[in-house]
DNA sequence: TTGCTATTGCGAGCCCTTCGCAATAGGGTG
DNA sequence: CACCCTATTGCGAAGGGCTCGCAATAGCAA
């Protein structure tokens, strides 16, 4: 809570309950979601508005894993990279020196900073892609 | 169009203007600006259901770049795998072959099989990057 | 305690996409 | 060529995810 008010924010009561949502959650979680989780003590308009204002804080992040809603947690939760199958949509989830080797690679080729925390790396699993060689 | 008649679908007119448009596109279009070129020959909905019929038969593929529409083009447009600057939103294509390395990495140690025809390489591009190092 | 203003809850609205449905039009058959 | 079956169309409504406008409320500094 020091952070939040060290960044300029109010503590307010459903900025409260949001945070210990986000600090209990140990996946990343829907706006949906969480809201569920303070039990109707906000609105989902206020949610977003407060995921942003964390967010810009770095207090937390978001990732979009394939089509659904973007999904948030604290920015202290690790491993925070992705890979994504889309094909069944599922994910794992791994620590970003895991792809530090992809990493460097698209940056001597590309001069792109690559970051699978937003997006994730998208391709198929191994079922998957088993799957598809039939 | 005798691609489309083997897939076992009709040959619409709404179809025929779509496909068109498709296959002049020197670049991915979304819906609207597929249903633009059509000079309103058809409707949004049209455009997506036959959108849909027509990349399973593989004629055409989607690629999501960041957060707008879908954006659709022949399959036969290269090259077709992407780089997305997640911070300013623009785009590079690219051969695919350009990121079998990439390809490799994953493969051998997370057996994903990356394909970035539909999601991309997310990141920053050089002039994004620049300016977070300051 | 007061007063300023950030924040809330609410509803409306936006963007992208999908769905239901009655009307239409491909295209195989005779 | 005329017929019929049904895939497809155009339309409007609706759904999911998110943002905005606004009056009422509640932090918090003085």
């Amino acid at each position: 809570m020091a952070a939040v008010r060290e960044g300029g924010l109010r503590v307010t009561s459903a900025r409260r309950l949001l945070i210990e949502a986000l600090w209990e959650a140990d996946q990343p979680l829907s706006a949906e979601e969480l809201l569920e989780r303070l039990g109707g003590r906000s609105d989902l308009g206020s949610v977003y508005r407060n995921l942003e204002a964390l967010e810009r804080l770095g207090l937390i992040r978001h990732v979009h894993l394939g089509h659904g809603p973007g999904l948030y947690a604290r920015a202290s939760l690790g491993p925070r990279e992705y890979l994504l199958c889309d094909s069944c949509g599922t994910h794992i989830a791994v620590d970003p020196s895991e792809l530090d080797e992809v990493r460097d690679f698209i940056r001597r080729r590309f001069s792109y900073e690559a970051r699978f925390s937003h997006f994730p790396v998208a391709g198929l699993c191994p079922k998957c892609a088993k799957e598809r060689e039939k």
